[in-house]
DNA sequence: CCTCAAATGTGAACCGGTTCACAAAAGTTT
DNA sequence: AAACTTTTGTGAACCGGTTCACATTTGAGG
């Protein structure tokens, strides 16, 4: 459904502190908005799936997205976690070709779909949102070059580490100075960012419990010593 | 130096093939070459190192350029291999951050650069260039991806098999039938390309050459049967 | 509250790829 | 052609992480 009257202020407001639309003018994010739809789903639905075309861009205004791929023995991988107030799904609505990988609803979640049709011509009317886009797709690039990287450089443990540390830093917003972080995933969710089993996953977090590093619950992490976790990254 | 005025027709003839360009009219062209210059490098010459400001965008005119970032105990990762009339350096470039990786000419070398100071403002005037830009970091993006999948999904053979094929495909241009095509490359670079040791690298190969899907030469691989390399790859 | 699914904990055997240690061959430089 | 450097070839020992096989804990839903 379009955004109802009585919701654009909100949408606007979680538009406006992303670094692409940042400098639009209020009038040209709401004729954005006038063109999107909110869209919700429930935990475990499917958002969009490999090899469809992409028809539009996505904002998460509420709950978590898990994008990842799927491999030929259905193992997976984990690409990268959606939070709340941030864009996924520009890669294959740029270019016009399909989606690269999987988005499924990790929470229940409300989204807000910009369509095709309507961001493109936009793209081309306002370049200081091209050259914002770029912005984004140039971090995401490096990113993405540095997984590789990590892929190669670090061996398990470091990897794991600095994911944790990694994961903390985007989730867990210490407001107060003694909330300690605490990242919201399974092990098993967390061998498939890195590449590691399960098993491995939880051999290494053992030990770092152990140490007073962290400590591990049901289907979250706390840690305790991010001082001590990054120097394990090395 | 500036491009001298004999050599702006082959300049243009090369970057109006580029995606890049190729939307520009010839004006346009002559202008962004008014203002570029000529770069040349001796094989095995450092062009620009990691962590150093991103000033240009460089095109190769001519030579083998090769991307890639050090650990911390020496060893390297060989993230790209740039070859004749594309274009390197865009990341650093659009966003005006570090450069992400070092670059290094393989063999002589003949660059074009162009500025940041001219090229942004250019594609700040030409939406129809911002665009494409788009259009070439997705496809990088999308190519970075599959890297990481790859190290995730595929085990060393698939791997080493899949880069093969790719590296085929990209440089030796078969115009006729008969030509089978080789790859330039050591074994150690090989290794780099796909987190692999040089041996590991060396005792794959000798089982293909074994039998007969390839030829292993000094600094060389000639792929005689494509077909069954892509198999390999799954 | 009781059952079921998801998440965690752990150990033994196995294995792909690294490390290490040499050798030999093919270019390059002088 | 002599001295070097680069590249390739190969085998033995080692090791990090997987695989497999269970056991246990915890949360969710009827």
């Amino acid at each position: 459904m379009p955004v109802k009257q009585d919701r654009v202020a909100v949408v606007r407001h979680i538009l406006e502190r992303h670094s692409l639309f940042g400098s639009l003018t209020p009038d040209e994010l709401d004729q954005l908005i006038a063109h999107a739809r909110v869209q919700t789903y429930a935990a475990r639905q499917t958002i969009f799936e490999k090899g469809s075309p992409g028809l539009g861009l996505l904002a998460v205004l509420k709950g978590r997205v898990r994008i990842s791929s799927l491999g030929r023995e259905g193992d997976q991988v984990v690409l990268n976690i959606i939070n709340e107030g941030d864009v996924f799904g520009e890669i294959a609505l740029l270019d016009g070709k399909d989606r690269t990988a999987d988005a499924a609803a990790m929470t229940e979640c409300e989204l807000l779909a910009i369509d095709r049709r309507d961001f493109v011509p936009f793209v081309r009317a306002n370049p200081e949102v091209a050259l914002r886009l770029l912005s984004v797709l140039c971090q995401r690039l490096r990113r993405t070059t540095e997984q590789v990287e990590d892929m190669i450089f670090l061996d398990a443990p470091a990897r794991l580490a600095k994911k944790l540390v990694e994961l903390a830093e985007q989730s867990g917003k210490p407001r107060g100075v003694k909330a300690e972080p605490v990242v919201t995933i399974s092990q098993h969710e967390l061998g498939n960012m890195i590449g590691l089993t399960r098993e491995s996953i939880n051999k290494h977090l053992s030990v770092w419990q152990q140490a007073g590093i962290l400590k591990v619950g049901h289907g979250a992490i706390t840690i305790l010593d991010a001082d001590a976790l990054r120097q394990q990254a090395e």
